[in-house]
RNA sequence: CGGGGUGUAGCGCAGCCUGGUAGCGCACCUGCCUUGGGCGCAGGGGGCCGCAGGUUCAAAUCCUGUCACCCCGACCA
């Protein structure tokens, strides 16, 4: 690549809607520009980091035995009615009509379609397991997109979907996939962490993320400090809770809190510390209940739990009006003592005394609050958010730590919540029909792209980890004008080509700065200068992007040399 | 969808309150100069001031509407 001839569009400046790194970088290294919310340009150099993604991604899932199709982005509603989407998949989905007033959307995900595939062509045994993907354009209309890549309305996916025999077949499918996830992402140079997640809006039923650990990420996580364990704090099994009970037991007490609402608020007026508060949620399910959850006052809840615990489809925060039915107080003043309906609480609570509730009257709460003594028929379980500190579930002494994080990818074990509904079945050996175990397994190529610039970048620019870079090789001839300079620059750029290796070559007549200023923004890992000093000495200097120091490289060797650095660096 | 903010040259911004010929930095073009970390000098081009209405002798500026983008929230009592 000659710089001259690449649309390299670099800004000095941050653009004035980017918050965090990588989007910030990307669009200064002129990678990409957004044209609307949530929907951007792919310019040279970033549509290269993203091919790279893509192609690393494509070796590893053939390797996996994967087939690669393509289905198209624009799918036709029937196919979604049947499996129930079309209703239930909300704003997300783009839907849209056809010249004949036909009912389409553009694919978020593509399990409807897959299955229609595989249920017209696949009908023995002898035909599975088969594990199809695609990498492909999708769309999500996000209700907030932001964060340039990371979180696009359109964005480009890796999406696989492995069809079974049995159970057995698709756990093994499951850990075949986790296995090349794990390649995939150490391929592209990033750290990644298996963490177990909640199966979501796709449904099924055992779920991990591949998290990319980035201050900037959306996603909240746990890790243990002892042992593998790791999940979303939505997710996160806690282990035995320290029991709360404290105090002696004194008779149950109402006291006036005008006004006083939140935790902050009656827990500032009363001076007690939130550990001592019981809170009181009042949730509304899809089959039409009004369940309270309790929890301690420093407590945040999973609503991923409790829809769990609950079988509901979904669970939703009671509006003021039906607080106000159930409870007959105004919200802020709900409190499980006298409370009508069904209660759960997490285990936190369980045992504890002296703790401070709302009285289910507008202006009170009760203190000296006793729960085996004033609600002893609630439900534990454990229903809360996961947090720092918090004791692991699966190894002895081991505590939680939180991280942020960048879900770069996820696999899914689906069963047959597609298979069914959609009669994707097939003849076993002794002729009966059965559903398919499915699968399914995500990687967002474009977030991996942005994420891999949280990963590794400095003040100065992108550093792109070599398989991903736009390019391996960048030479700046510190002045294109000199003969000699352009001369030895044209000569290694050539040899360096004839040798396979991806180079841009800085054939500007810019100072040397400005070019070394947009090298370092580019991130190009091995940069080439060729300078007057360097070629009196017979030396050209490299300089790794990683490095802050530069090295002399022998003229008459450097392409050898470089040529080397690059299959060693790729080939690890 | 609710709240807040911003739309002025390619990018980053000032001007708006208090109406009166549209500015700054960078980028761009020409010439000279310079060439190892975003040089210097001189000259120059570029704007339906987001869009549509309204008020006014006069609107980037005031009013109404509308569109786009950004931030916060859209559950935690």
């Amino acid at each position: 690549m000659r710089y001259r001839q690449t649309l390299i569009p670099t800004l000095k400046q941050d653009p004035a809607d980017a918050e965090v790194i990588s989007h910030k970088l990307m669009v200064r290294a002129g990678m990409i520009r957004q044209i609307a919310r949530g929907i951007y340009d792919f310019l040279p150099l970033g549509l290269r980091v993203v091919r790279k993604v893509e192609q690393i991604v494509r070796e590893e899932m053939d390797r996996s035995g994967a087939q690669e199709i393509l289905m198209p982005a624009i799918c036709p509603a029937e196919l979604w009615q049947e499996s129930g989407r079309w209703d239930k998949y909300g704003k997300e989905l783009l839907r849209m009509k056809d010249r004949y007033e036909r009912d389409f959307c553009f694919g978020p995900t593509h399990e409807e379609v897959v299955t229609d595939i595989v249920r017209r062509e696949v009908r023995s045994y002898r035909d599975l397991p088969m594990n199809l993907y695609q990498i492909q354009v999708k769309f999500r209309d996000e209700m907030r997109p932001r964060f340039g890549l990371m979180r696009g309305r359109e964005f480009i996916m890796k999406d696989a979907y492995s069809f079974h025999v049995d159970a057995d077949d698709c756990n093994r499918e499951y850990e075949v996939m986790a296995d090349t996830y794990k390649r995939i992402f150490q391929r592209c140079g990033l750290t990644t962490r298996p963490v177990e997640s909640d199966t979501g809006a796709i449904g099924g039923r055992r779920a991990h993320e591949f998290q990319v650990l980035a201050d900037s990420g959306e996603d909240a996580i746990v890790s243990c400090n002892k042992c593998e364990y790791a999940a979303n704090v939505e997710k996160a099994e806690i282990g035995r809770e320290q029991t709360t009970a404290s105090g002696t037991t004194n008779p149950l007490r109402k006291v006036r809190t005008p006004e006083k609402r939140t935790i902050e608020e009656v827990s500032a007026f009363l001076a007690e510390p939130p550990e001592r508060f019981i809170k009181t949620l009042l949730y509304v399910t899809n089959h039409g209940d009004t369940v309270a959850a309790l929890l301690r006052g420093d407590h945040e809840l999973s609503e991923i739990k409790l829809r769990t615990l609950l079988g509901a489809e979904w669970v939703a925060l009671a509006d003021a009006e039906t607080v106000q039915k159930v409870t007959g107080a105004d919200v802020g003043f709900a409190g499980p003592i006298g409370l009508r309906g069904r209660v759960v609480a997490d285990q936190a609570l369980q045992g504890i005394r002296a703790a401070v509730a709302g009285a289910n009257e507008t202006d009170f709460h009760y203190v000296d609050v006793d729960q085996a003594r004033d609600f002893g028929s609630a439900t534990f379980a454990d229903l809360r958010l996961a947090r720092t500190g918090d004791p692991c579930p699966r190894c002895d002494g081991g505590v939680f730590n939180g991280h942020r994080g960048i879900e770069v990818g996820n696999i899914f074990y689906l069963g047959t919540k597609y298979s069914e509904p959609m009669k994707a079945t097939f003849l076993d050996a002794q002729g009966t029909e059965r559903p398919m175990e499915m699968g399914c397994y995500g990687i967002g190529v474009t977030r991996t792209a942005a994420a891999a610039v949280e990963q590794n970048h400095d003040d100065n620019g992108i550093i792109w980890p070599l398989p991903l870079a736009p390019a391996h090789v960048h030479i700046v001839p510190v002045n294109w004008t000199d003969e000699r300079m352009r001369g030895a620059a044209e000569k290694l750029y050539g040899d360096l080509r004839n040798a396979g290796i991806e180079v841009l070559l800085d054939d500007r007549e810019e100072r040397p700065g400005s070019k070394f200023k947009d090298a370092d923004l580019l991130g190009i890992p091995f940069r080439v200068t060729i300078g007057g000093k360097g070629l009196d000495r017979g030396c050209f200097e490299l300089k790794r992007r990683t490095d802050a120091a530069a090295q002399d490289m022998p003229v008459a060797d450097a392409a050898n040399q470089l040529t080397e650095m690059v299959r060693t660096g790729l080939s690890t």
